[in-house]
RNA sequence: GCGGAGAUAGCAAAGACGUUAUGCAGUGGUCUGCAAAACCACCAACCGGAGUUCAAAUCUCCGUCUCCGCUCCA
């Protein structure tokens, strides 16, 4: 039984889906106004892990997660750069995708974008209005919170403590009350805009997400989740529009992301300490970045500092070589040779550790534990390779059976199938190591350390073990 | 002010009354012609104070400190 953390109910609880086997799930994505950062790519790597383990466990996920496109920062953005809104969506959308691409993010099953549905976000407007819990006033449509009871449940704030007096917004006079939301906005001078019932004017808080999620999964959902800092008031108010209006729960599990920190500060574009994900991946791979996020817990604040993304990539080449030994072993021809006692321990180790890793995996995505599970596992098979006296296929496809599982749940190491020149170079490379043994039996040591000299510099690195000798490429 | 999360070894990070977390680093060892790697062992920890309990990192209370949200940040 899969338990997950609740924002709503603030504790962890039992995860049901409301069709058996089947997960809606949308997730609040990114604002297209910049470049993907690190901060974005902590929210949808730990996401895409925790999808990742539901298809795992049979789920088939439908996982919704839009694109914001028409918001302030970007009119902002779009005016400082003399270009429409739409040309600069254009852009980040597509660096987006690049760069989600490049962190080897699961698609979505869709990705719907505001732009699109102005006119449904119009008519939902026009819902909540006929409800009584919207009204217009001068060009703006604002969500009468007082009308909604429950206001503040997700944050856990009451009414009278939101929005004291002091900020910008608060004292908005077209507001009957200082908590209420926009949810149209009439148009200033030199902004998109869209034909209303209200006047000319654009979406204002999110009832594209109500909207969105409604329209590709129902009225009610699985999952919804996003960053922390999402929570008030972004999906308050989603809550209160979907709501007011539905008159059932929008949403049964609310999951919500930690932040990054670097040097103990929150990234964020206002304070201009963030790290975009494509200079990122210029210095480290997508495998480090997404371990790198895996290793603490999804809900945990993450202070960034070169020193653990470092540690991060050592263990991306630790772990993928042997993740690569395994698969290199795998593909050998069976020697169809019997089970001795430190094979049957070997797999017995296995199916341990899966049953470990499932274990720590149910426990709201403990994907901490599960690396200790994984490291574990690894001491075992680097032994297994290195001192057995024959190496047996079963354990080796047993072993490599849960690699597989774990590098399609933590996303990493998906393309480690070689291809034909590494097969090659195997080939090439056994032929030298066949070549070096017969050197040193003959105590040639001069010999010998040539062949493992010369190969190191061409990238190949050798490891004299007890039983056998074992082969890598070297990392640049 | 209101609300949330937290303080665990040199660093990172799980755990939540009793039993080795784990990774990196450090020390010693095994293996080895040497090298590298791998493995084994050791090292070292629960912010401070009081309480509850046979037993407290874990529960309660009181401090101290950190981070975060409070109207368009993931």
């Amino acid at each position: 039984m899969i338990k997950v953390y609740n924002t709503l109910s603030r504790q962890l609880e039992e995860f049901e889906t409301i069709e058996p086997g089947v997960v809606r799930w949308y997730n609040c994505g990114p604002t297209v106004n910049g470049l993907m950062h690190l901060g974005h790519a902590r929210s949808a790597v730990a996401f895409d892990i925790i999808r990742r383990y539901l298809e795992y466990r049979g789920y088939k996920v439908r996982y919704i997660m839009n694109f914001t496109d028409i918001e302030d920062r970007m009119i902002e953005v779009a005016t400082n750069e003399k270009r429409s809104v739409l040309e600069v969506a254009e852009e980040y959308l597509r660096g987006f995708r690049r760069d989600m691409s490049a962190l080897n993010l699961k698609e979505a099953t869709i990705n719907p974008r505001a732009m699109l549905h102005i006119n449904q976000v119009i008519e939902f407007i026009q819902k909540l209005e006929k409800k009584n819990y919207a009204y217009e006033s001068n060009g703006d449509v604002y969500f009468d919170v007082k009308k909604f009871e429950e206001y503040g449940k997700l944050s856990n704030q009451k009414l009278d403590n939101i929005l004291q007096e002091g900020t910008e917004d608060a004292k908005n006079p077209n507001k009957r009350f200082a908590a209420d939301f926009a949810l149209w906005k009439k148009k200033k001078p030199g902004e998109p805009y869209w034909p209303s019932p209200w006047g000319e004017g654009r979406p204002g808080w999110h009832s594209e997400c109500v909207l969105m999620s409604s329209l590709y999964l129902g009225e009610v959902i699985d999952i919804h989740s996003g960053g922390q800092d999402l929570i008030f008031p972004h999906h308050e108010n989603e809550i209160a529009q979907a709501e007011a209006l539905n008159n059932k729960p929008f949403v049964n599990y609310w999951l919500h992301n930690g932040y990054i920190n670097i040097d103990k500060e929150k990234m964020s574009k206002s304070l201009g300490n963030f790290t975009n994900i494509i200079d990122l991946l210029k210095q480290y791979s997508a495998d480090a970045v997404r371990i790198f996020i895996a290793q603490t817990h999804y809900r945990s604040p993450i202070d960034f500092t070169e020193d653990i993304i470092d540690q991060a990539q050592a263990t991306a080449n630790r772990l993928f070589e042997i993740f690569l030994l395994v698969k290199w072993f795998s593909k050998k021809e069976d020697t169809d040779s019997s089970l001795v006692e430190i094979d049957n321990e070997m797999l017995k180790t296995v199916e341990q550790s899966r049953t470990a890793f499932v274990e720590a995996m149910n426990e709201d995505f403990n994907t901490s534990n599960a690396f200790a599970v994984i490291f574990n596992l690894t001491k075992e098979a680097n032994d297994y390779i290195r001192k057995s006296d024959e190496i047996n296929l079963k354990v080796i496809h047993s072993i490599d059976k849960f690699f597989d599982e774990i590098r399609s749940v933590f996303g990493i190491f998906e393309n480690i199938e070689e291809d034909d020149s590494t097969k090659t170079i195997g080939t090439l490379v056994d032929l030298l190591i066949e070549l070096r043994q017969n050197f040193r039996s003959e105590k040639n040591w001069e010999m010998s350390d040539k062949i493992r000299d010369d190969l190191k510099k061409a990238g190949i690195v050798l490891e004299d073990t007890p039983k056998r000798i074992l082969w890598k490429i070297e990392e640049k």
